[in-house]
RNA sequence: GCGCCCGUAGCUCAGUGGAUCAGAGCAGCAGACUUCGGAUCUGCCGGUCGGGGGUUCGAAUCCCUCCGGGCGCGCCA
């Protein structure tokens, strides 16, 4: 909305003049700069072949404002086009986001379009782990920055739950069962998942079975094997919620094979000349897609590896024809994805569709140094376990609080820290500190939703918190543009510093005039709603008390 | 060895198509309202943007190279 009016003037100006370039407008970084500014004499410069000071006479010379809005256009340096803002301008912003009320900050940008976005897909072998956590809240922001742009998002959970790691799992929850029934059972210490969960379920199966299980047999497995996955994705959902994450499908990788997919896939790879057959597997020919080397998509056994049904998954994705197809991995999917898109493109696929989130690790640190979270008991600390140490808000915003491709450092002093230099904290507090005001205002027996007149909102705080505010549909669309919701964590942060400000230099309540404070509360209202929504993209609770 | 990511202040990180670009938070230091929540605000200190080359009128940003760190490179997923 800020730079809306100024690209539209802008936009016109080169049009008149005949000149193709986007009317790109930024934010100058100094004051002194002006509020808004756009290099676009420069970018055209190479291509007329004119000094880019002369491209901007020409441009300012071209355009048409209202002069209550714009004071001033200077050019600047090598030739940027300086614009400054009249007070009459911040009053039409602050009027602009009160008329949208509470769904400002998104927009329709994407209306009618579709995405899928693809996150967690943790296999149901145990409890998720601390590390999944930047998946899952990398992943959901995502898909709430989507819908804020437009975009109708549909949440999509992929996990395999007939590979060997299932039948790691059944295999370990047997050897519990029987160790619990007394027996000598030998526990397979290398491909074993050695969790003390795994007794949990085996203790389950023992109330539920008695020693009817006891006897080793394909049958009993599966009983184990279905017990387990039941429990472990019943706890995976249950620490989702608890972040409020909730995927609309899970798409089962087993069904792939039950409905031909994988056969298919194979099929049609071999029609394109990409399957061949070598000691006694069925590789896929990567290295004529442009990649390093072949590799292997059904086993000696007859197994497929999981290249094979990655690369069918992805098919149906973009058969179904969602606009945008997001996949959150981590980076330790890099080699595989690429295959698989290689793959996927081959078939005829248009893959420039897919997008791949792919965030880097975690590094705990605690006291400076890097370490390993743990539990007392020696038992393997959970993404569960660190919710209930630092809640839910404070897991969600540190896990997305950095791009992805950094290598996250999350420090878990700062996390547990209830204080001001907790970035959570300070967001929440702006948050509740504009609830307070309008809980007073209120008592006061104030028409806090009366007209508001923001052309008396000249203060320079004031100015300066409402500048911040109408940058936030930029912000958003940014965000959800680059797949990243860093943008969203860092832009609340100024916007509430603003606040804080603000609320420091100019009294609403007790503003000396009646008009003055309607309009302050106003401001206020607009803020809160901004920092409302803002934490709402990072799944982050925005509370009226603290 | 090969591929991808990263290297910016003591620490954690921004820097959106090269340009008005040396920035924020934390830590440290010094201050602030008799009043709407001090979980706040104001100021100061602090950096050869990993090193070196190159392109350019101009490079943290683009190219090359070297150094350092992470993750991969399975008939595991």
């Amino acid at each position: 909305m800020f730079f809306e009016y100024i690209r539209t003037v802008l936009g016109n100006a080169l049009e008149r003049l005949g000149y193709r370039a986007e009317p790109h407008v930024e934010l100058p970084r100094h004051e002194s700069h002006g509020d808004a500014a756009t290099p676009v004499a420069m970018q055209l410069a190479k291509q007329l072949g004119k000094p880019p000071r002369t491209i901007a006479e020409e441009l300012i010379a071209a355009m048409e404002y209202d002069p209550s809005m714009i004071a001033a256009l200077e050019i600047a340096g090598p030739g940027f086009i300086n614009f400054r803002l009249l007070p009459g301008y911040y009053a039409d912003v602050a009027r602009r986001i009160r008329a949208v009320g509470d769904r400002y900050g998104f927009s329709e940008r994407y209306i009618g379009k579709r995405a899928n976005v693809e996150y967690v897909s943790a296999n149901p072998t145990g409890p998720l782990h601390p590390g999944h956590g930047r998946n899952v809240a990398l992943g959901d922001s995502i898909a709430r920055l989507l819908e804020a742009v437009g975009y109708r998002v549909t949440r999509e959970y992929y996990f395999n739950n007939a590979g060997r790691q299932m039948q790691n799992l059944a295999r370990s929850i047997y050897a519990r069962y029987r160790q619990l029934l007394g027996d000598d059972y030998p526990f397979d210490d290398e491909n074993g998942y050695r969790g003390q969960y795994i007794v949990e379920i085996a203790r389950e199966l023992v109330e539920e079975y008695g020693d009817q299980l006891r006897e080793e047999s394909e049958e009993h497995l599966a009983i184990c094997r279905a017990k387990g996955e039941a429990w472990c994705f019943a706890s995976i959902r249950r620490t989702l919620e608890r972040l409020d994450v909730h995927h609309d499908v899970y798409f089962n990788e087993y069904s792939l094979y039950t409905d031909g997919h994988i056969a298919r896939t194979v099929e049609q790879l071999r029609q394109r000349g990409l399957v061949y057959e070598k000691d006694g597997a069925t590789w896929i020919a990567t290295t004529k897609l442009g990649l390093e080397q072949d590799r292997v998509i059904i086993k000696s056994t007859g197994e497929p590896t999981y290249r094979l049904p990655d690369i069918a998954y992805h098919c149906i994705k973009l058969s179904r024809g969602d606009d945008l197809v997001v996949d959150v991995f981590g980076a330790d999917h890099i080699a595989t994805i690429q295959e698989v898109l290689a793959a996927v493109r081959a078939l005829g696929y248009d893959t420039t569709r897919v997008k791949v989130v792919l965030h880097q690790m975690v590094t705990f640190l605690k006291d400076g140094v890097p370490y390993k979270l743990s539990k007392r008991s020696g038992e393997q600390y959970t993404l569960d376990d660190l919710i209930e140490e630092l809640g839910a808000d404070v897991v969600r915003y540190f896990f997305a609080m950095r791009a992805a491709e950094t290598q996250l450092v999350f420090d878990m002093d700062l996390a547990r820290e209830q204080s001001e230099t907790n970035p959570v904290f300070y967001l929440q507090y702006a948050h509740a500190r504009i609830c307070s005001v309008f809980a007073n205002a209120e008592q006061l027996g104030i028409d806090v939703s009366g007209h508001a007149d923001f052309h008396l909102l000249e203060h320079p705080a004031e100015c300066a918190l409402i500048k911040v505010l109408a940058q936030f549909p930029d912000v958003v669309l940014r965000a959800a543009e680059s797949l990243a919701p860093y943008i969203v964590a860092d832009y609340l942060h100024t916007a509430a510093e603003a606040f804080h400000t603000f609320y420091h230099e100019c009294r609403i309540l007790g503003a000396p005039r009646d008009e003055i404070v309607r309009a302050r509360l106003a401001l206020a209202q607009a803020t809160r709603t901004v920092l409302r929504n803002g934490l709402h993209l990072l799944g982050v609770s925005a509370p009226e008390r603290m």
